[in-house]
DNA sequence: TTCTCTCTGTGATTCAATTCACAGGCACTG
DNA sequence: CAGTGCCTGTGAATTGAATCACAGAGAGAA
């Protein structure tokens, strides 16, 4: 595998595959780098230098849709599917596990945590809830890599160790706490109030910049 | 107001606003630039130079806490709360309609729209749910500028022009779908399905960078 | 086949953001 | 009051990402 592609060419992969995906369904056979670029809201340029990673070549009538989804593909979606876990069944948790059910097959959620013991034992789209005790217990038995966080801010400070213990490879944190883990573990952060914040900074703010 | 602040500046304004709140309420008077770093998971230059855009200054004994926190408030909440309108009440338009409410009283979520005339007149988390068709007019009524995003992908293609004729000046979209929209306004793109695919791209990489 | 046109792939360049590194200042000490 | 040590504020240097711009290649036309 290409040892440096950067995490915002990643991130665009996935924004392309998404878009490869619908057109694979259509008639549509090649896609210029143009028409990707400005359906996905990037540069063209950009756009050819995130597929230059992947080992497809485009011709003079574009990229080959099929063979660049396959390519992207082969990069976000390993052979074999990994298992996900959620952590914390409140509001925002239900949502996300209803979200992803059955949205990237390779992409399993198998199992969701919880203190509140009215959820324990049930099952959430499709997720049974264990309590939080015993999430390195069950992380080990179910094979998950990856953790989804959606607890109150306060909740997470005390998890950082446990997932290291637990062998967790990536988190994807909405809470609003910074989780000071290894280099070794990547961290997505997806801090929703921020992100409202800075759509209200900006709406207030006359002169807008891009 | 400072003419020329980076919107990564202000993202992280957002995240030393909560932590400074949290302090705000202990004993602590001061702060250190390297203790405020550590904490948002930042470097002490780097905080440094989001705080040198507000007009504090520190001292030997770090920043004034509430000071700093005035001062970030001063840039982030407006004298005059801002209306905020959620469009999609789906599974993730609810969780977010209870994520919100009351969390800022600076940003007032003043009301829902969806298509299923199931959810329109019901009143969520404390936000009433209104017709799509009647958006301009009410973004209009309840001078809302900023609007949430929650629906799925294919339905945001059309809602642009709507979005303009009703002058908003900032959205943060939840679908997965580009908005073209003039540089005017606003957009802050929350795309959880690729976080969660950068997530376990990287849980997958074996060499893993920072 | 040859000519032309448009698109890709990619060095070189520009632009933005982060980090370095240190001068100057305040707080505490004796 | 001088001395010491740590902290801020900020130019300068560095790193990293996006853009430019053009050589080279394939497609279609005649």
């Amino acid at each position: 595998m290409h040892p440096d592609v950067s995490q915002k060419t990643v991130g665009r992969w996935s924004l392309y595959r998404r878009l490869l995906d619908a057109l694979s369904r259509t008639e549509q056979r090649y896609i210029l780098s143009s028409d990707l670029a400005r359906r996905s809201g990037v540069t063209a340029s950009q756009a050819r230098r995130d597929l230059m990673h992947l080992e497809v070549a485009g011709g003079a009538r574009g990229y080959e849709v099929q063979a660049l989804l396959r390519a992207i593909n082969a990069q976000l979606a390993p052979a074999e599917p990994q298992a996900v876990a959620l952590i914390g069944v409140g509001n925002l948790g239900r949502a996300l596990l209803s979200y992803f059910q059955g949205r990237r097959p390779t992409l399993q959620l198998v199992a969701a945590f919880d203190i509140d013991p009215h959820k324990i034992g049930r099952v959430i789209h499709g997720c049974r809830c264990y309590p939080l005790d015993e999430l390195e217990a069950i992380l080990e038995r179910e094979a998950a890599r990856i953790v989804i966080l959606t607890l109150p801010g306060e909740a997470v400070a005390t998890l950082g160790p446990r997932l290291i213990k637990a062998g967790i490879r990536a988190v994807l944190n909405f809470a609003p706490s910074h989780l000071d883990l290894p280099p070794s573990i990547h961290v997505e952060d997806v801090d929703i109030t921020m992100s409202l914040e800075k759509a209200a900074f900006f709406a207030a703010t006359q002169e807008q910049r891009s």
